[in-house]
DNA sequence: CACAACCATATTGTGCACAATTTAATTGCC
DNA sequence: GGCAATTAAATTGTGCACAATATGGTTGTG
């Protein structure tokens, strides 16, 4: 019954698993991204400005999950590319204003169908996908409520 | 009906979802890791070297889905902490096989307790992270496949 | 007002990922 | 045997992630 194995297998591990999708899928959005001149990142902030239309850069993080360490490089680069504008706050000279840039803001049509086609490659119906999502959102508070307790 | 966005929002994205959770967790395995001194990649590449003991280069990129770019100077780090030892194949200079030195076989014993924490603070039960695992294979492959047939 | 505590962002350094190229060895074909 | 095609690793260059630290601005307290 005891497995034969001293430790744990590769296969077994649900963070393997993760962690393989994530790059599958990424690379999926690769040559797709390439049209609009963003990486995967680039795009999850274009994704946030969209909705948001300006967020500081700390707000930034907080959706993301991402440090200025990250994002202090990221930003600037897409300013580069001008599609969004970077500007301390008059009254805050600490916080940094982020907006979409109008090359930004034309940008967005070209990512509408993304979402279509990688739902489409993952092979899952409208539920699955749905389910998919909940018990993903549900690890990583739980992971993160768990990693709050011992930090 | 119709949404009144007009483009992909960022929580909807089962693709962010993925990426936060991935990372949610790689950062829970961080500081266990630490005790072992290792990454987390270093460790997937010691989990899969424990299992077959001997590999050459390419079957561990087949394995843990990674290029001899990513894993040529990896390699060079685990060889550095005497965890494993790296060899030309005397029929085949072109080939390097990667063996476990001594002080990565011992290492084995410590990352025996990982899963069961990792497992547990993720807040599913045996049969839900069962599912999960084979839903993220799935996942994989589909996507794999689909990129495949672009090209 | 001075000044410590705090805050937001930026910078530095390490280690992945991955595309593109290079180097070296082997195989296939004549 | 000679030589092009193929193969396996390594190298180079870019862009994340993230820890640790630095910089500069703001706030609270005596």
């Amino acid at each position: 019954m005891a497995a034969q194995e001293a430790g744990p297998r590769l296969d077994d591990q649900v963070c393997f698993a993760l962690y393989a999708a994530t790059r599958a899928v990424t690379a999926l959005y690769r040559p797709l991204l390439d049209d609009l001149g963003l990486t995967y990142p680039q795009y999850l902030v274009m994704l946030a400005l969209w909705e948001h239309d300006e967020l500081a850069v700390n707000e930034l993080g907080r959706l993301l999950h991402l440090d200025s360490g990250t994002l202090s490089p990221l930003l600037k680069r897409l300013e580069k590319l001008e599609l969004v504008e970077r500007r301390r706050r008059a009254d805050d000279e600490r916080s940094v204003r982020v907006t979409v840039a109008p090359a930004g803001r034309a940008l967005r049509a070209k990512a509408v169908p993304l979402p279509g086609v990688v739902g489409e490659a993952m092979g899952l119906d409208e539920r699955q996908l749905d389910e998919l999502r909940r018990t993903l959102r549900g690890v990583t508070e739980s992971v993160n409520d768990y990693r709050a307790t011992l930090g």
